[in-house]
DNA sequence: GCCGTTTTCGGCCCGACTGTTTTCAGTCG
């Protein structure tokens, strides 16, 4: 009982800062030398709460930590110590003991914890600073254990450092990979390339790209590979691996293997950690040994033959896994005994919805995003501009309304063709009231209600707000629940459960928003929405033509929250649609 | 730190590559 009061005492304590507090101890403990298996439990830890999202504050709350594997005695107290008082005393006083600069060199690439410990520890070095100094006058070099090249890769880690954080779109980054997958598919020597890694499995922010070739001459792939045009510095460059720095700034690593290893390598390079991890053990459990070359029977070092990444699932009695779901979360389990489900595909999309006109922030005309909506093969296409109150983006007042809905019955006149709908995103008011009135909302076909004022509003205010939108009768869906803008602006403070829990008793659908700045709902939270049957709407939040197209991220993260057809209302052909939600 | 059909001690995924060595430690995924 006491717990859950507490709980709301610090109600802005979320799962990712406990998961980052536990990244830190384990940082913190290999720094510290304490033992290396301890640090591994930290972090093993860290990425149990990540995955969990926020079940982790009520398995805390039941009071079952330890029942989760990974978590003991002395990590589940923690938890508690960090849900209870929004700290860790254990971890502060280790933070106390490593100045800032010391943390950062960890930072540079090649530097992992056992060298900036030793460069800390026995020369004075702690910070990125003195350590550029220190390569600047060559003095690296002299320390037993570095040498001349080193100090050039430090110096060149500690530049890129400083040029960007590290972490892209995966957008962007799957834009860089297609373009370097296709010059390499394009080789005499390559039989077979693929992006693996995070961006295989649709994380929304990827760190690098990861690609896995088949070929009989890896040797002669990695050295064309480290060529390329596009390829701006060479970090590593052996016979089987090499990773590079492209113009762009990521990183991408490549690895070649044989075209009997390929669906193997494919298999382990895309991850994800955990889910490899798992599946060894299955392997193991049944007497085989599964690694990046294959997977063996018994003490055979000859492997038993797979053609691709099915016949391995199959040869451990599993259904095959899409790459979406290979994050340790209930997808071995489900695939174990037929009940993954089966994913959306970008194929089943008839609606392309959430699109802004000229008649408020959109670059084009009804018209024009009419016959790209067409072209894209769309049954129908619901227009959402602004509402009046949202005044920096030309909200439309409701004499514009009017003027749009003529102008939509216009276009809609001829017969076939992509059907216009009226939709608008009205705007979450301070006090959870939705922009227009009663009245003028019920002449819109679909309402999509989002958040675009005062951000900053603590939880429970802002989850009553948006939960206030959903029991407005005239509000069909919420529109970019959490207002995460990636790489750039936090979400705003929600509880995402509630507010899943509202739309489910309220029967409103929730957006999945396509644009890549965004992929919200997060795909963490799909999962739960699905399980309280809520309905999701894939909406593209476009402002041209162009962004008609973004309606692929928006199902790669749907996949990735496990949805299926059924679960996304605007794969509902136009005819169930219109019926669905009474529009005439 | 965690875990246990090798269970309360003694293991803990493992292979490629680099840079430094002269057989290996550290980093990375």
């Amino acid at each position: 009982m006491n717990l859950i009061i507490e709980l709301e005492a610090s109600e802005n304590m979320d799962s990712l800062r406990i998961s980052e507090i536990f990244h830190e101890m384990a940082v913190f403990s290999e720094l510290l030398e304490e033992s290396p298996f301890k640090s591994r439990a930290y972090e093993k830890a860290a990425r149990i709460i990540e995955n969990l999202g926020d079940e982790i504050l009520e398995i805390a709350q039941r009071g079952e930590l330890t029942k989760v594997d990974g978590i003991g005695e002395k990590i589940a107290s923690k938890i508690k110590e960090i849900i209870e008082t929004g700290e860790l005393e254990s971890r502060n006083k280790m933070l106390l003991s490593i100045p800032d600069g010391v943390l950062e060199m960890l930072k540079i690439p090649s530097l992992g914890p056992k060298r900036v410990r030793g460069l800390w520890k026995d020369y004075g070095i702690s910070s990125v600073a003195s350590l550029k100094l220190v390569c600047d006058r060559h003095g690296l070099a002299k320390i037993p254990g570095y040498g001349a090249k080193m100090e050039r890769n430090i110096l060149a880690g500690i530049a890129m450092l400083r040029k960007n954080a590290g972490k892209w779109l995966l957008s962007e980054a799957w834009e860089f990979a297609s373009d370097i997958a296709k010059s390499i598919g394009s080789w005499d020597e390559v039989e077979s390339v693929k992006v693996a890694g995070s961006l295989r499995r649709r994380k929304e922010l990827v760190k690098d790209v990861d690609l896995v070739v088949a070929t009989q001459n890896p040797k002669a792939v990695m050295k064309k590979f480290v060529s390329l045009p596009f390829v701006e510095r060479v970090i590593q460059h052996g016979d089987t691996k090499s990773e590079v720095i492209l113009d762009s700034g990521i990183q991408c690593d490549l690895r070649a293997v044989s075209p009997s290893e390929y669906p193997f390598a494919l298999h382990h390079f895309t991850g994800s950690k955990e889910h490899n991890l798992k599946m060894r053990s299955i392997a193991k459990d049944s007497g085989m040994k599964l690694n990046e070359y294959g997977i063996f029977k018994g003490s055979s070092k000859k492997a038993l033959p797979c053609k691709d990444e099915a016949e391995i699932f199959k040869t451990l009695s599993l259904d095959y896994i899409p790459p979406e779901l290979r994050e340790d979360m209930g997808e071995i389990e489900a695939a174990s005994h037929g009940a993954l489900p089966k994913l959306i595909e970008e194929d089943d999309l008839k609606g392309v919805l959430h699109v802004h006109s000229n008649y408020s922030d959109g670059v084009n005309s009804i018209s024009e995003l009419k016959y790209e909506s067409e072209r894209l093969g769309y049954e129908y296409l619901l227009i959402c501009d602004h509402s009046k109150s949202l005044a920096i983006a030309n909200g439309m007042d409701e004499k514009d309304v009017v003027r749009q809905h003529q102008e939509i019955d216009r276009l809609n006149m001829g017969k076939g063709g992509c059907r216009v709908l009226k939709g608008i995103e009205a705007d979450i008011l301070g006090d959870g009231s939705v922009d227009f009135d009663g009245d003028m909302l019920s002449a819109f076909d679909i309402v999509i209600a989002s958040v675009h004022s005062k951000f900053k509003m603590d939880k429970t205010e802002m989850t009553d707000r948006i939960i206030r939108a959903i029991e407005n009768h005239d509000v069909d869906i919420i529109g970019h629940p959490s207002g995460r803008l990636l790489l750039s602006r936090e979400p705003y403070q929600i509880d995402t459960r509630k507010i899943i829990d509202a739309a489910s008793a309220n029967g409103k659908a929730i957006e999945i928003n396509s644009h890549p700045q965004r992929l919200d709902l997060d795909w963490r939270w799909i999962m739960y929405a699905r399980k309280k049957k809520v309905k999701l709407a894939i909406g593209v939040d476009a402002h041209d033509t162009f962004g008609l197209s973004l309606a692929k991220y928006g199902i790669w993260i749907a996949r990735k929250g496990w949805l299926e057809k059924d679960d996304v209302i605007n794969s509902m052909a136009i005819k169930d649609f219109l019926k669905r939600y009474s529009i005439k």
